[in-house]
DNA sequence: ATGGGTGCAAATCCTTTGCATCTGC
DNA sequence: GCAGATGCAAAGGATTTGCACCCAT
């Protein structure tokens, strides 16, 4: 399963890994991928994503990145960090919360769907 | 439907929407919040958030702003934009993506939760 | 024999949809 | 009587969980 996100390049969902592996290794459950995934995640082996779609997708890329979403095709793309520290901390200082990450997903149009 | 999203400074979810608006009007039902919910977001009279839980999060304030979630009791507050438009144009510039929005969420420990 | 991981299917949660009903015109 | 909105319940999709089973120890 890790073979399998880290090698996509798509953000692909749980239903798209389950797919991909099945296609290695036929007769893999849902409840194992799923399973597997959660625990990537718990191991900081890869990252969760909730794109504003339904489902969650998954990330291999653990570098601290944003995203960029297609609101038509759902096509999603990794971004260098674009935020500053600074923001962070304008936010605590805002709401008295204590930040400890934060993601960032711009949305649009991905370039083969036009703008 | 509307007054109680607007009412709210929690960010409640449909169901806790359900509930309130069922306070006040007994016996409404589930579809008729949601049918509404989603028309108010058509319309833009309201914003709908996908906070990192499960459930879809609602807010009346229509501004652009940013939001913090607190990991452990789920609780959300607005903070003002802290975006740089030019953050927007470096993304296109890196993916070819057509930027027309984001959405942005800190993850935090809130006041009452501790850090 | 035992423990951990696995597949399958049922269960759960959130949200949407079908359908008969009720409202105002 | 008709159109549109509504309530209820069933349907749907994503994710989790229960349980029997299999492999390696």
């Amino acid at each position: 399963v890790l073979d399998v996100v880290r090698a996509a390049s798509d953000h692909p969902t749980a239903h798209q890994i389950l797919e991909r592996v099945g296609a290695a290794q036929p007769g893999i459950g849902v409840a194992t991928v799923y399973r597997t995934l959660a625990l990537l995640v718990a191991h900081g082996q890869i990252l969760e994503l909730q794109l504003g779609d339904e489902a969650a997708r998954y990330d291999g890329n653990v570098a601290r990145h944003d995203h960029v979403v297609c609101t038509r095709c759902g096509a999603a793309a990794d971004v260098p960090a674009a935020l500053p520290v600074e923001a962070a901390r304008a936010a605590e200082a805002a709401t008295g919360y204590t930040v400890q990450d934060y993601e960032l997903a711009f949305r649009g149009r991905c370039a083969g769907c036009g703008g």
